[in-house]
DNA sequence: GCAAGGTC
């Protein structure tokens, strides 16, 4: 008797690692029919009986949490109501189908053993895959499915580890699963409700907000608030004039050396003079002391995410979000291992030899790391091992392929690999002391010992003409010359990105796979800009926003509402509070703070009122509103709409490069009255262009039509624009279910566009006149035309089939069926019906 | 259209 065993492990490659070392590398793996994970099959043992293992995983979550449909229609929910509206959990990632995946996998199966990350998250993702795979499982004899469910406990994935756990199984822990329920439910009440509550507000009143989304997270924005504190600290800051007192005195033999006085800056003028005065008067100085100390600069420890986004920031100017996928693509291409990882540790197996023998070809630092290899290498400084992947290190020599940030964050992986195997920089640092009178004067000066890893690092190396001048203790110097200086104390400059992320990690605030998102979306919404350097410098909307909050209730931006938050999760996950009641009562302190935010609104609205341009004050009058006839006016800044100041209400239109927003002759919707609009689509023959009314874009007529879909989406039975009036045939692009609709605008270029897809036929160029037919082709099922050419000549037939047509339609994207070809190409009419018929629409 | 967390 043979027992089944299913495993499971966060990520595909983990799954991987985890089979091959309990299987001793005999473990066969095959891809799973979901496309994203795979399965290692081995046999074995498992509690005493012969098993068959099957190791795979799920990638990351498998569940999501969100509202219920109805919820989330902004205008018909108050955001105060979700604070109390039910929330359910949705597959995290759809085309995925972990459910059914996970499922498929463990069907029959008698054991389940949960290999996900031993942190929070990972114990909370255990509980979706019991959820995935009990009903699929067989049923334990004793009852109980979860005496058959087991939890491993690793803290590397080194071969000891993985099987001492395996050794050790235990169970998965509710409690800290709880504690993750907890934080998910949360955000998603808090973020959404304060999201939707200020962007109507705020978006409802100006028009030159230039965000789309006036957005608010536990974590994006303690991420602003931190480069709005920068902000402020230069805004407020006020120059302040000091003074200070340069010296030059000489030996003997005249040569100059420039000293450091001991007090440093003066606030005072007068007093700075009375000090010039006496060390005037002085006129010399007395060598009192020579010592030298040696110091050390310490070679890097291991590579870990956050570190490899701070330097790719701070010196390759990358982004933390591009860095990660130039990082990403290393990794999959076999040039770096997995860069996701909090360890700054090498295993004690890892292979540092070899891996530096993998570099010592490379024409840049193969040098480097042959001298390092045949010198021997030094005992890597010790750091953390996080227990989730090994450092990021260079796993074979890059060669000449890689080119652009690739070649850049390549390079620096295999630099800071080879300076963690080197010596430190050490050097000396000589102090010397002068008496001039009574005042202490100092040179310092540095002498370069080994500089050790920084020949792996050239921009960190000392620099070697930094010597103290070479005087003896006792010896008398002149004074050449003392003057003071005047200056001014100056601001700080804007944060950096590399300490932002610095600031998160400290306050933690988001996680190594996460921080790259909270900065991208900060800019994404347009509260900060990223300037030369990488400097963050919030915009006027973020300054706005967080000054907003610090005058209703400053704990909305501070980063230790977070912290605190972690704490009482901590408690959950430690089984010492109720997972309910420490939910409900955050829950409740939260809604506390939202209703008192919206009644306090308007302290916030005055600082934007004193920045921003009203919607009546914007925008320009362009076209109709169905609902009073007045023009209403085009707001052009981010997001594009029309606003209607007699009946406040605004529209979105699309905007941005790839068209243009027109008017439409006097064309209105014969359903609301609105003034029909045209989107001119840049790009020529190929551009998608189209007929809509603004307000079936927002509020869709039809089923099957979604928000901002045009009038080729729209099933009206007569209107002209509809795509049932319009409609020629079924697009022609392989599998593709939309309908080729005349592009209204596009007399003498005539032109059907997919409503579906980039499709698009250009037919008769020049004709006067292209008019749709009620007839359908019998051989293809398309509506017939009939085009009326220059010379008045007509053309009445199929576009897709008629011979006399070929050379007078240009398929472009679009393609025909094989049998329209043929027809097409044998000057004959063929049999049987292609595909064609005016499709399902929208 | 909204959060933050996994990972692809």
């Amino acid at each position: 008797m043979t027992v089944t065993v299913v495993m499971v492990a966060e990520k595909p490659m983990l799954a991987d690692s985890i089979a091959k070392l309990l299987s001793d590398g005999k473990a066969t793996k095959r891809k799973g029919w979901n496309n994203a994970c795979s399965v290692s099959e081995y046999s074995g043992q498992f509690m005493g009986e012969r098993a068959f293992f099957k190791v795979t995983s799920t990638c990351g979550h498998v569940m999501s949490v969100d509202f219920p449909q109805k919820y989330n229609n902004w205008e018909k929910t108050d955001p105060s109501e979700l604070y109390s509206a039910p929330i359910h959990k949705i597959e995290a990632n759809p085309k995925m189908k972990m459910n059914d995946y996970l499922a498929s996998e463990a069907k029959g199966a008698d054991y389940l053993v949960l290999w996900l990350d031993c942190d929070k998250e990972g114990e909370n993702i255990c509980f979706e895959v019991v959820d995935a795979v009990q009903p699929a499982m067989r049923k334990p004899a004793n009852g109980d499915f979860m005496n058959a469910v087991y939890r491993a406990h690793f803290s590397a994935i080194t071969e000891k580890d993985i099987k001492a756990a395996m050794r050790n199984l235990g169970r998965p822990n509710k409690n800290e699963a709880l504690a993750v329920d907890a934080r998910q439910e949360l955000d998603l009440r808090v973020g959404c409700s304060f999201t939707r509550f200020q962007t109507k507000y705020f978006q409802g009143k100006y028009g030159d907000l230039d965000s789309s989304v006036i957005s608010f997270g536990p974590c994006q924005t303690p991420t602003l608030a931190f480069c709005v504190t920068r902000h402020d600290q230069i805004i407020q800051f006020k120059p302040e004039p000091y003074w200070v007192i340069q010296t030059t005195f000489e030996d003997a033999e005249k040569t100059a050396m420039r000293a450091e006085w001991a007090r440093g800056r003066l606030f005072d003028r007068e007093v700075a003079s009375m000090f010039l005065d006496r060390i005037k008067k002085a006129g010399g100085a007395t060598v009192v002391d020579v010592s030298t100390k040696k110091s050390a600069k310490e070679r890097p420890q291991a590579l870990n995410t956050v570190e490899l986004m701070r330097i790719a920031s701070a010196s390759l100017g990358l982004s933390p979000a591009t860095t990660m996928h130039v990082a990403e693509s290393l990794y999959t291409h076999g040039y770096i291992s997995y860069p996701r990882t909090e360890t700054t540790s090498y295993p004690a197996n890892f292979d540092l030899r070899g891996t530096l023998a993998q570099q010592t070809g490379d024409k840049v630092w193969g040098a480097i790391a042959s001298k390092v290899l045949a010198e021997g290498i030094n005992k890597p400084r010790g750091g953390d091992d996080k227990g989730d992947h090994p450092p990021i290190t260079p796993m074979r020599a890059g060669g000449s392929v890689l080119g652009g940030d690739s070649a850049r964050v390549y390079e620096y992986v295999v630099r800071h690999f080879i300076a963690t195997l080197m010596r430190n920089c050490t050097y000396d640092v000589t102090t010397v002391k002068l008496m001039c009178g009574e005042e202490e004067f100092s040179f310092l000066g540095r002498q370069l010992i080994d500089p050790g890893f920084t020949v792996a690092f050239p921009w960190a190396g000392v620099d070697e003409d930094e010597r103290a001048p070479n005087v003896k203790k006792g010896q008398k110097l002149g004074l050449k010359s003392a003057v003071i200086d005047a200056r001014e104390t100056s601001p700080p400059g804007y944060l950096t990105e590399s300490e932002l992320i610095t600031l998160m990690e400290k306050h933690g605030i988001g996680t190594d796979a996460s921080i790259p998102v909270h900065i991208n979306t900060i800019c994404q919404r347009n509260y900060v800009t990223v300037e030369t350097g990488r400097r963050l410098v919030p915009t006027r909307l973020g300054v706005c926003l967080i000054h907003g909050y610090l005058a209703v209730d400053r704990e909305l931006v501070l980063p230790t509402m977070r912290a605190e938050l972690e704490t009482q999760l901590t408690l959950i996950a430690k089984g010492e509070a109720d997972y309910l009641a420490v939910k409900n009562h955050a829950l409740e302190q939260f809604r506390r703070k939202f209703v008192f935010f919206v009644q306090n609104v308007t302290r916030v609205d005055s600082l934007f009122g004193v920045s921003f341009t009203t919607l009546t004050e914007a925008g320009k009058p362009f076209s109709r509103c169905g609902k009073c006839r007045r023009f209403m006016k085009l707001v052009e800044s981010r997001p594009a709409r029309l606003y209607c100041s007699n009946c406040h209400d605004a529209y979105p239109v699309p905007s941005g490069r790839d068209g243009s927003l027109k008017t439409f002759g006097d064309k209105q919707c014969p359903l609301d009255g609105f003034d029909l609009l045209y989107w001119q689509g840049v790009g020529g023959k190929l551009a998608r262009s189209y007929a809509f009314c603004p307000f079936c874009a927002a509020n869709p007529p039809f089923e099957g039509m979604k928000n901002g879909d045009g009038c080729d989406h729209c099933a009206h039975p007569s209107c002209p624009q509809s795509y049932i009036s319009s409609g020629l045939c079924g697009c022609t692009a392989p599998a593709c279910e939309g309908v080729l609709v005349l592009d209204p605008q596009s007399t003498g270029k005539w032109r059907f566009t997919c409503n579906r897809c980039p499709a698009v036929i250009t037919a008769f160029e020049g004709a006067k006149k292209m008019k749709l037919k009620e007839s359908e082709c019998e051989e293809c099922g398309a509506r017939e035309v009939t085009v009326t050419l220059k010379d008045e000549s007509k053309f009445v037939g199929c576009l897709l089939c008629a011979p006399e047509a070929k050379d007078q339609v240009n398929l472009n994207h679009a393609h025909l069926t094989a049998e329209q070809q043929q027809r097409q190409a044998s000057g004959q009419r063929g049999r049987g019906r292609g595909r064609g018929g005016r499709g399902r629409g929208g």
